[in-house]
This record gives C-alpha cells, sequence and structure tokens, in this order.
RNA sequence: GGCCCCUUCGUCUAGUGGUUAGGACGUCAGAUUUUCAUUCUGAAAACAGGAGUUCGAUUCUCCUAGGGGCUGCCA
C-alpha cells in the first residue's frame, strides 16, 4: 500500500486517517501512541452499514437487515450506517431513498453517518462516488487483475443461446471462455487503445484467477469454501462508467471502514469475488468480517418473502404504505394496518435470532444488551403474520388506558369519526383484552360511537325470541325511571326486574345486547351502557324495538 | 444444469454425546366469565431418511432426499 500513497495522493487521504510525518523520534514515539490508541479503539468500534438499493419500498427483510446491523454495531459501541447503493440507474425509484429513511426512522434504528447527516467517510450516495471506482478499476486493469470487455449485451445473449442450442446450459463469461470473447485479453494492445479512446463502449471485468481456493470466514455459518475456477469473470465496471454492486460494495466498505459486513444471504455465492477483489486491491489483511443472514422465507416455504406476497396472502410486506409512483399502486405497510413500531421490531429481531432465554418482549435498549450474532441461526425463517399479530397485543396492553384513548382519538379523528363526548379511556379499558389494534376497538366496536344501524343475523335468529319484545318494552320504562347510569346501579335494576319477571339472566342480557350494540358478544354490557349514557340507551331501546321483528309471548 | 447454503412440533425456536427433547404463536379441551374476549389449567404436536464413529447419538462424520439462494453491464 506504501506506493499507492505516493500514486494517489487523493486516496491517501481517505486511507489513512493519521498519517504519519516523523521529523524526529519523539513525534515518532508520539505518532506510534496515537496509532496505537487509534487501533486499540478502532478494534473495539465496529462500523457496520445497511446499503439498500433504492429500486423501491424497503420490505421487511431488508429492514431486518438493518436492524441486525443497528444492534451489532449498538452493542459493540460501534458505529451504523446507511449508504446508498444507487448505481442501477434504471432501476432508480424516486421517493425510495426517503421511504428508506423514514422507515429506519420510524423503527428507531438511528445511523450516524448517511446521505442525510454526512459523516467523514462520505458522499454516501454511491453516485456521488463514481470518480472513485473508477481509479480502482484502472488500478486493477494496471495490476492485470482486471480488463476492459467490449462485447455488448446482445453478442452476450447471442452466445449464452448459442451454447444452450449446443447443450451448453451454463456458459459464463471465465476463465475458459475469456480467450474466445471480444476483450483486451485477446486484442492487440493497439486496438485496444485505439477502442478506448474512440469511446467505444466496454465494461471492465475482473480476471479470476482460477487456481484458488477461497475460504470466507462467516461469522453465522463458518467456513465457506469456493474453488475460484467456478467463478466468473464479473463486471466491475459497467458500459455507463457505474460500477456493479460487488465493486462499488467492496471499494465503499475499505474506504468507509467498514469492519464487519452483514447481509442477506443471497450475497454468498459473490463473496468469494468480493475476497478476490479485496486482495487483488491490495486489501487482503483490512477484509472486514461476513456475516450471511438467513432470508425471511414465505409463510408456505414457497421461496423468499417478496413483495407481491403480502398481497396474495393478505398482509403488509412493508414497513409503511409505499405508493409506487409509476403505477400509482398502493402497498400496504405495518405502520398504517396498526402495528407500533416497537412490535414491529420485536417481531422482526425475531425471524432469525433468539436470546437463547425465554424472554420474548424486548425494548430496542433490550435488544442491544441482548444481541449477539453468534445465535442468529442459519435456516430461513418463514414469516408468520399471526405471531406478529400477537406481538402487537401485547404492546398493545401495555399501554395505560389514557395512552390508548389518545392513540384511539387519532385514529378517530384520521377516519373522520366524532367521538363526541364518549370517555375514550373507559372504551380503551373495556377492549384492549378484546383487541390486536387499536382500529380494531372501532371496527369490532362501533357502538360506543354511535346507533347500531343493523343487528346481527345470527343473533337475532338464535336471541331475538319469545318475550324479547316484551322484555325490552317493559326495561325501556325500567331505565327510564333510573337515576344512576353506572354499571352496578343498572345491573342491580335490570336483575330486579328479571327476577320479578321470571326471565333466564343471559337469555334476557343478550336481547337487550342487541338492541344496544347490535352484535350478541363484547364487554360487560352495563358498563357500555354507562358509557354511552341514558338517553341514547333509551332512544335504542325504542329504536330496536321498531326494527326488529316482534316476537311472541310464549311459556 | 452448475455452484453454494440450509433441515428439531403446523410456524418461530431452545437444547445436550446419556433430557419425560423445553418455550412461544396457532390449534383443541376444561375451568372462570351474564355474552365475546381475557385469564388459568390441560392436551395433541418435532429431532427428514440411511449408513458410520461411539457403550450410547437429536447432538460428531459421510451419503441421500427435500427446501432455499445464486448463476445479469440488478442489487
Amino acid at each position: 500500500m506504501g506506493g499507492k500513497i505516493s500514486i494517489n495522493a487523493g486516496k491517501s487521504e481517505i486511507l489513512d486517517p493519521l498519517p504519519i510525518r516523523a521529523p524526529s523520534y519523539c513525534m515518532f514515539v508520539i505518532n506510534c501512541v496515537i496509532l496505537w490508541l487509534f487501533h486499540t479503539i478502532m478494534s473495539g468500534n465496529p462500523r457496520v452499514r445497511f446499503a439498500p438499493s433504492p429500486t423501491g419500498p424497503l420490505h421487511i427483510g431488508g429492514l431486518r437487515t438493518a436492524l441486525y446491523n443497528y444492534l451489532f454495531a449498538k452493542k459493540q459501541g460501534g458505529v451504523f450506517i446507511l449508504r446508498i447503493e444507487d448505481t442501477d440507474q434504471t432501476r432508480y425509484v424516486e421517493g425510495a431513498e426517503a421511504y428508506i429513511t423514514a422507515a429506519l426512522n420510524w423503527c428507531g434504528l438511528e445511523y450516524q453517518e448517511g446521505p442525510d447527516k454526512g459523516g467523514e467517510y462520505g458522499p454516501y450516495r454511491q453516485s456521488e462516488r463514481s470518480g472513485l471506482y473508477r481509479e480502482y478499476a484502472a488500478d486493477l486493469v494496471a495490476s492485470g487483475h482486471a480488463y476492459y470487455a467490449f462485447d455488448t449485451p446482445e453478442a452476450l445473449e447471442n452466445k449464452r443461446a448459442d451454447m444452450k442450442a449446443k447443450g451448453i446450459p451454463a456458459w459464463q463469461y471465465d476463465h475458459r471462455t475469456r480467450g474466445e470473447m471480444d476483450n483486451s485479453l485477446t486484442l492487440p494492445d493497439d486496438e485496444v487503445q485505439r477502442r478506448l479512446a474512440a469511446g467505444e463502449p466496454h465494461v471492465i471485468r475482473i480476471k479470476v484467477n482460477p487456481d484458488e481456493e477461497i475460504t470466507i470466514q462467516d461469522q453465522i455459518r463458518g467456513e465457506v469454501k469456493v474453488m475460484s475456477k467456478e467463478l466468473d469473470d464479473k463486471v466491475l465496471m459497467k458500459a455507463d462508467g457505474l460500477p456493479t454492486y460487488h465493486m462499488a460494495n467492496v471499494v465503499d466498505d475499505r474506504l468507509m471502514r467498514i469492519t464487519h459486513v452483514i447481509r442477506g444471504e443471497e450475497w454468498l455465492p459473490s463473496t468469494p469475488i468480493h475476497v478476490l477483489l479485496y486482495k487483488y486491491l491490495g486489501w487482503g489483511d483490512e477484509m472486514p468480517e461476513f456475516a450471511h443472514l438467513p432470508l425471511i422465507l414465505r409463510p408456505d416455504g414457497k421461496g423468499k418473502l417478496s413483495k407481491r406476497d403480502g398481497d396474495k396472502m393478505g398482509f403488509p410486506v412493508f414497513p409503511m404504505d409505499w405508493t409506487d409512483p409509476g403505477s400509482g399502486e398502493l402497498w400496504p405497510g405495518f405502520r398504517e394496518t396498526g402495528f407500533y413500531p416497537e412490535a414491529f421490531v420485536n417481531m422482526l429481531v425475531f425471524l432469525g435470532w433468539n436470546p437463547g432465554t425465554e424472554q420474548e418482549l424486548f425494548t430496542l435498549p433490550e435488544l442491544v444488551e441482548a444481541f449477539e450474532v453468534d445465535r442468529v441461526g442459519k435456516a430461513g425463517a418463514r414469516f408468520d403474520y399471526e405471531k406478529a399479530t400477537w406481538f402487537n397485543e401485547q404492546y398493545l396492553r401495555d399501554h395505560s388506558d389514557d395512552e390508548l384513548a389518545g392513540q384511539l382519538s387519532e385514529w378517530l379523528s384520521v377516519q373522520q369519526v366524532a367521538a363526541g363526548s364518549t370517555d375514550l379511556a373507559a372504551v380503551c379499558r373495556l377492549m384492549k383484552e378484546r383487541v390486536s389494534f387499536i382500529r380494531e376497538i372501532y371496527e369490532s366496536a362501533m357502538y360506543f360511537f354511535e346507533t347500531p344501524a343493523t343487528y346481527d343475523d345470527k343473533t337475532v335468529r338464535k336471541k331475538w325470541k319469545g318475550r324479547s319484545t316484551q322484555m325490552i318494552t317493559e326495561l325501556l320504562t325500567v331505565f327510564e325511571g333510573l337515576e344512576d347510569y353506572d354499571p352496578d346501579s343498572l345491573e342491580a335494576a335490570f336483575k330486579q326486574y328479571v327476577e320479578k319477571g321470571g326471565y333466564g339472566f343471559g337469555a334476557a342480557l343478550v336481547s337487550l345486547r342487541l338492541v344496544i350494540t347490535g352484535v350478541g358478544g363484547g364487554p360487560p354490557l352495563f358498563d357500555i351502557i354507562a358509557i354511552i349514557g341514558k338517553s341514547e340507551t333509551l332512544a335504542r331501546m325504542k329504536k330496536g324495538l321498531g326494527s326488529l321483528p316482534r316476537t311472541e309471548t310464549v311459556y
């Protein structure tokens, strides 16, 4: 690397945070101490990055990767970095980056360095770093580890088709085939120079040395060995001058001093290429540690979870709502479905990791404390929406009635439902053990807010019979004369009436519940009546008598 | 096809060379509850298969099967 510093002065600034310029022995010693301190601090302070591509909304798999990176960094007192990998201009989606940062923010995954926060290793958008990659790619060509290739995409496609026709389905651009292709290895030097000077479209490919056994030390999978002769000469720089993932990733991870690469398992097959790149670039000794996370699978286990799956199976796969800027299509998010970010994160962390104890509910700080990469599993985890719901239920019940009332009030105003003078805290107290989401309080108990418009068919059929009409008629008088509308007084009055009239308590109660709420189940009825109040109660009884069929008195 | 990864109840998982293989979600049953729900109690439910190593394998090794990923000038 010494040679590199003099050649690439610009790069050396980034590469050597504390360049040693020792005019005296004293300065030398001081510098050594500083360097030692620096290394000590660095070795105890990992730097990890979450590096999504802004090609659409982040889905839960990506978010879990971010979460694990975050937890790992925080646990070790390290730095969590957001880097935007926007090197594919054709797939760039407007708003995707904003969505990514908003999603991280919603989940409480704060990063210390990123495109909108800056940091000493910026810029953090790859599209703003393109000059960097070109330099390193040129170095690679100069050192013989990469070469220019002029084969057009069409030519490659034809080649593949040809080979397939000849019974070779797995043709790849590699050490066996590069000699018959249109590149700087096969073309005479002057021809290559002429083409480059003429601006002929070309890519730069890595020249994989076929005689190596590459060993990846993976924190989750252990040792993974791959023979380099199986690898293909991956494109490093595309014809548009931008790097591919492989090139950009390795260069940036090095320049940003990334110590641990924690990413999805889909990257495991290309990790040998990355290892080779580190070596070819002269960074073999500074390679980060790798940890490849298991994938999140579809609930039916058929493949990894993709954005269409949620749609088909009726649950969100995105943290927040996303409207596709092209099609206008709306993709539902966990947030809008009613999930608390805490519950969402808690659910997510357990998809592939566990603390080894029986504790299931964790706050983010608790997760930071408990998280260990060693405890991340190897096998893909199927996403289970029922369990996700259960987590939300737990968090919902953890809130006080007043907190819940505030959330309900907010939701009601968004839905433009007038709560009037309804005691929302009381409603929440009665409903919190019966729902998984705030919205369900309204959805399953609209009767707190409005007079029932319809009456549940099944309940009417099964319970609205015998002396129901007569009973409600008589009860109307009883309730009209009642002054105290608290649950106890109501219940006492009701009991007294029921006993006197010889009604069955349970049956009578269901009939009353039906006219008051329109449904057959719910919280204790007299608590409901106490909340909706006298005039509304009487009105509903009258309406019920008018709307429901008259039942015959049967003995 | 090739390469790589993976495999404990339906699902998420704990676990150890000798365990009644533990927990959670879900399911079912019972109790409590004026209904629904909650809560409580209980039940059913797993080491993919085959060899080998070993006194003994769910645990270690190999093979097979199954699943997944990658195989783009996408990431």
